[in-house]
DNA sequence: TTGTCGCTTTGACGCAGATCAACTGGAACA
DNA sequence: TGTTCCAGTTGATCTGCGTCAAAGCGACAA
């Protein structure tokens, strides 16, 4: 945006970190074309792992549809998620060897891969790719301190009903609508993978997920389908000043 | 790195993320003219707040020398630290008008400021310095991701040996020095502080000190001077595999 | 010397969430 | 129609850390 002789264009993988291309008049211009032809798909199963940490990754690549868990684990098994990937999230890390996490599918999932060499060498030529990424990453580290606040300060309930709303949210915006009022969506984790990226054990995920709907702030349809009858009332839940002061 | 025609620089201010200057031969070569025109610096006394969450931010900086801290607050007053800003790391976020979390002075703090908005300007301009920022904040993320782990999954024993391990290790290679064997070092943190690095409270931290010391796994003078005898025994306990096996 | 202030330590007690264990309910399959 | 399986629920009990309260300690001032 703060550049002058600029113009977008869409690529035509529509979750791309790179969807928008910003052409600079300066640099080549078919620089989309090398783009498209280094690029691939990968699909996995839910449950499937994409890569181990420690694992060799030779490439990078952002999420088409589906989602993916990055998760940290210590060496008694103790085990905590660090990232939530949706669509249009980027994963792999330009200069880096190895993954640092596993990663693994949490729906059925399709990932558009570029083989990391090109991408960095395409990197170091179009300056607009390294800022769109930066971009990005400078979100993720956002999502990430809200989160260090969720794990260190939250009590079970927070913790359980910012997930929800997060959830809910991201789902309702995938779908172009809103979250307000009433909003219906599908848990994509098991308690067991909730428990984890709140640092808390599966049971006391259940319990709060009982009591939540004890309290008549969520209706659960069989043990996945979330029915929130009054949004405003699962964001008081959260512990968090929702004054909607948003900061962009 | 990836880059071919590209030459390196220093700029004399010895701790700006921009201290490496790659210049690109297709870019202006003057760009680092510019940079030394738009910089300034900032001093801050210990404790003192650089800004508040909220406020508008109309510059980006760099820590030259002391410590920040980044801290975010529930409207009940529960506080969590989200990042701990030594010399060399780069605040602020092109882009956003305002600030999203509290930042304060810990030692007393020198900070070298770029105006936002030229500062963007240089960006959209210069390559390299995306490019270093999208590093930089990669680096960040993956030390967040860390605490995740950390704040979600370790026990109050492994929080306060894994910030006494973070701690010796930058200070010891600050001084050039690697961390191994005997290391002593001044905490820069008061117990309140390290509790809200840490997702606990002041009492637990002082208890779990106090442990450490009486397990001869650390030595107190004073409150504030640490003295480990033996590193690889105090990482024993941070709970970590520490393998040493590097990512980067 | 005495007082006060900020930081830290220590003790006593309670509770949120972990742990261990039993049970439920739906889906797949024979 | 029963069997197995697995995710989820619920209960009983335990415990690590929070909470509340008091006291220690070094720095500085009067």
């Amino acid at each position: 945006m703060p550049h002058q002789d600029l113009q977008l264009l869409s690529h035509d993988c529509g979750s791309c970190p790179i969807r928008h291309r910003a052409v600079c008049a300066r640099c080549d211009a078919d620089e989309l074309q090398r783009l498209e032809q280094i690029k691939y798909y990968r699909s996995y199963q839910a449950g499937q792992t994409v890569t181990w940490s420690g694992d060799r990754m030779d490439f990078v690549a952002s999420v088409v549809t589906g989602i993916a868990t990055l998760t940290q684990t210590m060496e008694d098994g103790r085990r905590q998620m660090v990232g939530l990937l949706l669509p249009s999230d980027f994963v792999g890390r330009p200069g880096r060897q190895a993954a640092a996490y596993d990663v693994t599918a949490a729906t059925d999932l399709v990932m558009c891969c570029f083989r990391k060499k090109p991408f960095e060498e395409l990197m170091a030529k179009t300056p607009h790719v390294a800022q769109r990424l930066l971009e990005m990453t400078l979100d993720e580290l956002d999502a990430a301190r809200e989160w260090m606040l969720l794990l260190g300060r939250k009590t079970a309930r927070e913790k359980i009903s910012s997930l929800l709303a997060i959830i809910a949210r991201r789902d309702a915006s995938l779908r172009l609508k809103s979250a307000q009022g009433a909003v219906n969506f599908d848990l994509p984790l098991t308690r067991e993978e909730m428990a984890d990226y709140l640092g808390l054990t599966l049971e006391t995920v259940s319990r709060q997920m009982s009591a939540l709907k004890r309290d008549g702030v969520i209706g659960l349809e069989g043990k996945r389908h979330i029915m929130v009858p009054d949004f405003d009332r699962l964001l008081e839940e959260t512990g968090d000043d929702n004054d909607g002061g948003f900061l962009v």
